[in-house]
DNA sequence: CCAAAAGTGTTGCAACTACACCCATGG
DNA sequence: CCATGGGTGTAGTTGCAACACTTTTGG
């Protein structure tokens, strides 16, 4: 895997790649933010494309880089390439380079231009062990609807990602990325109705999910709780794959 | 508006824009295509970003160069950056750059790595007058399942931006966009079948539209034809607007 | 027994499909 | 009159939402 020093590399100009990584956390989708070192300010993951790298294999290292994880569902969404996209970030800007111990001017490479390709990702939260880059000194998983102003556009990214994210709940299966391989039935729902931010109808999801004949139901349940215990469920991958292929 | 001098500009490096224009013409859906001069390589409509322009715009400045069209429905659907995406393309370009009477290394622009944002945009083609650039010598709208092989992964660009139109067709009401200001309703009926790719039935497409409440019947009808003249339709642009906005 | 979990049955609504049928109009 | 265009009626289907209700199971 690639090099992970962000001022060193050979990377295309003007383009960078910002990652909008989601996890599912005590019922709340979140996303992952880093906080400039030795700053206030947040943003989404990001990183450069090197010269001889797919754009698509700069996404995956970048998510790489901060998750540590691999072969992770991650989308292509929109490319933001406004001039205005930087407005309001050259104070930031300073604000982070003097923190850094770095010149304004010596240091203008965040103050240049860039052209952003969004993706989502969407990752068991269990999973991610989160590693900080030399520009980060925290992160967070941020609840969707209770996140600061951020850096940059990235309020906007995410929002859009999120709109991107609702409409392919249904079509490509993608919330089942968010939760770990076996799950309950509720927790399912409980995905659901965050990312449509709404609240369904537990018989009817029921029959609805099951009727698409894509899970696996574990014969094995929780232990501990009072009371029955859930079943658990797993994707099946096979079936999902005819269901995704179905769905044309 | 900008220059129109590609070789000339100050343009971002490593990025350009291309333009899936969609027409409809003798009921069939066609993209405007471009040849290389003294070439046989077909391509998009594509161009560069200058250093101070929002991306947005390099795509509407592209449109507008070729086709004279403002304010056209213009839609960004993904963006292309596999390295692969220029494979094959090298004989290409040294065939273009001979044809061009440039050397080979003294014009190796072409043969940069781009990364290049799709568009796709949706005009009424009588009112396309096409302006050839510097590098092309001939213009065509070909019929989309009609391509033949095109310059880098025009094709799959194509293809992809054909999947967005038809995913956007009810929602965005995407389709009045490649009529005429009136239209009657077999008319419309065509794009929307061109569109989908399948027959739908008369009554029931009608039925449909009328119900949307979005378009106006002009009393005036098609003079000259036997037999009973069909109506004429105009989209109400208010209602319109209503209709996307209570769609959410 | 109780409480939580899992699942079925039923009703009604809205949208869409297929198709039969009628009216309008220009020649 | 006929051929084409424009439109309604209606029956069947499907998917979904709402909600009542039953069964299972751990303590």
């Amino acid at each position: 895997m690639p090099n992970r020093d962000v001022l060193k590399g050979d990377w295309l100009p003007n383009i960078s790649v910002d990652c909008v990584i989601f996890g599912f956390q005590e019922n709340h989708l979140k996303v992952l933010l880093l906080k400039f070192r030795n700053n206030k300010v947040w943003s989404l993951a990001g990183g450069f494309i090197g010269k001889e790298e797919d754009v698509e294999d700069a996404a995956k290292r970048v998510l790489w880089q901060r998750t540590g994880l691999e072969n992770i569902y991650l989308q292509q969404f929109h490319t933001f390439g406004d001039l205005k996209r930087n407005i309001g970030a050259i104070e930031k800007h300073q604000e982070i380079n003097l923190a850094m111990g770095r010149s304004n001017d010596d240091l203008n490479w965040l103050s240049l231009r860039y052209i952003s390709i969004g993706y989502y990702a969407l990752v068991d939260y269990l999973k991610v062990k989160v590693t900080l880059n030399e520009l980060s000194d925290d992160s967070a998983w941020m609840d969707v609807d209770q996140i600061p102003a951020l850096f940059l556009d990235h309020n906007e990214i995410i929002k859009t990602g999120l709109v991107h994210l609702r409409s392919s709940i249904d079509t490509k299966l993608a919330a089942f990325n968010l939760l770990p391989e076996t799950f309950t039935m509720s927790e399912l729902q409980k995905v659901y109705e965050t990312i449509l931010g709404k609240v369904l109808v537990r018989t009817n999801f029921q029959r609805k999910m099951l009727s698409l004949d894509i899970l696996d139901r574990i014969e094995k349940k929780y232990s501990g709780g009072a009371h029955k215990a859930p079943y658990l469920y797993r994707l099946d991958r096979k079936k999902a794959e005819a269901f995704l292929s179905s769905a044309l």
